[in-house]
DNA sequence: GCAGTACCGTACGGTACGGTACGCCTCCGT
DNA sequence: ACGGAGGCGTACCGTACCGTACGGTACTGC
């Protein structure tokens, strides 16, 4: 394994280049459908049967396979970024509420067959060098989702609700809360069975977890 | 994605067939190699020039390539566990120490630049359905340290140092704890440092917090 | 010595896939 | 009306790789 470039941590890339046309976004839904359904080996000929455009379309608007690959990926990263939602963090049953949103939104989104599907596609990526999707997935998921956390772990801090001494490692902890073994699971071909209810009540008992370690006695 | 087969808890498959000769063994031990070196996809060809055999022989040893990748597989499983150690859980410090342990050796295990290969390869089999490499890594990782710590934690619970009602559950939050953000990091090509000091330092820390949330006060 | 076996090295067939070229159609501006 | 641009469908090329076949070699039992 050679030395891995280090991801660019805290800063989410949002949208580095121009945004796909409509027509390219209809091409990029196509990827997508192909990832989750599955089983392809994702060819060139699939995407462009799937999107009902010629492969020589897609070369010219995405350069090549990597280049389709990662303005997929800048795609659904820009669909799944929420609105970045003001941190007002004043009593502990709003800091709580605001935290299990994320953790059930983060659930909501490592368990959708797009994430796994890409995911699998980005580590498939890694291991052999060459235009890191794995790093912009990871900057996109991992890092974004932390980047709007700690915000809100250091206004509960101010707050007095919480007590740590570096965000970082708190979040990491509520990250290891939230998803404990669950997108392991999922990379690897596990059927975890996971509704709406079920991620509720996991991010609930995530949230309640962090309290009782990170959590000032009011 | 098809509806996946689900993964055999509990039961770690421990050598379902026959163990592979002294030759065989060198040869898994190259594609081991191979793989940790990363950037190649891998070829038949590349694992019979490194281990010195023809791939007239891979295919008689190994049937075909997934059969290559599951004995790969086996094969490093069987180097990974360890001896079940007995369970003798009577007080605190012992059941500390025996977590540390566990979460010690995971993170070691998991941060190794072979598990980050072989996830990463069984991570893109289980893409495409056919012999899921992802289901016999699964059986020899996640659920097999699974196995392995569950009845220290009923033990503990036995003697009266933990509190929970379901050993799978707490079990996961401990994965949790300790796995947090590193593996789907290092999966997706992060370069983490972690050396023996940071994964003593890190296994103390997640057994703190999961004794914070799960143990029983003296 | 000699058949038999196991295996290495290599060459070969078949196929799949990335990437390119070309014919034709549709739409748009003038 | 008409020329051009953009784009779809398809045919095509080169290459990589899986799986097999074949010649050559070392070793074993008789």
């Amino acid at each position: 394994m050679q030395p891995a470039p280090a991801i660019s941590r805290d800063a989410p890339p949002e949208a580095p280049s121009d945004a796909p046309s409509a027509r390219q976004q209809a091409v990029l839904d196509a990827v997508l459908a192909l990832m989750v359904e599955g089983g392809d080996p994702f060819t060139m000929d699939a995407v462009a049967r799937r999107a009902s455009c010629s492969k020589e379309s897609l070369y010219k608007w995405f350069g090549d396979r990597d280049g389709l690959l990662t303005a997929t990926v800048r795609w659904q990263a820009s669909r799944v970024h929420a609105a970045r939602e003001a941190v007002d963090v004043l009593d502990a049953a709003t800091l709580r509420e605001t935290l299990q949103d994320f953790a059930a939104s983060w659930l909501a989104v490592v368990t959708s067959p797009t994430s796994v599907a890409l995911n699998r596609i980005a580590i498939g990526h890694a291991g052999s060098g060459k235009s890191n999707l794995g790093g912009i997935v990871l900057a996109n998921g991992r890092f974004a989702i932390g980047a709007r956390v700690k915000p809100v772990l250091e206004a509960g801090r101010a707050a007095g609700l919480l007590a740590f001494d570096d965000p970082e490692t708190a979040f990491r902890t509520f990250f290891g809360l939230v998803g404990r073994d669950i997108q392991i699971r999922l990379l690897l071909g596990d059927a975890i069975p996971l509704d709406a209810g079920a991620i509720r009540r996991d991010a609930a008992r995530a949230v309640a977890q962090f309290l009782a370690l990170y959590g000032q006695p009011a």
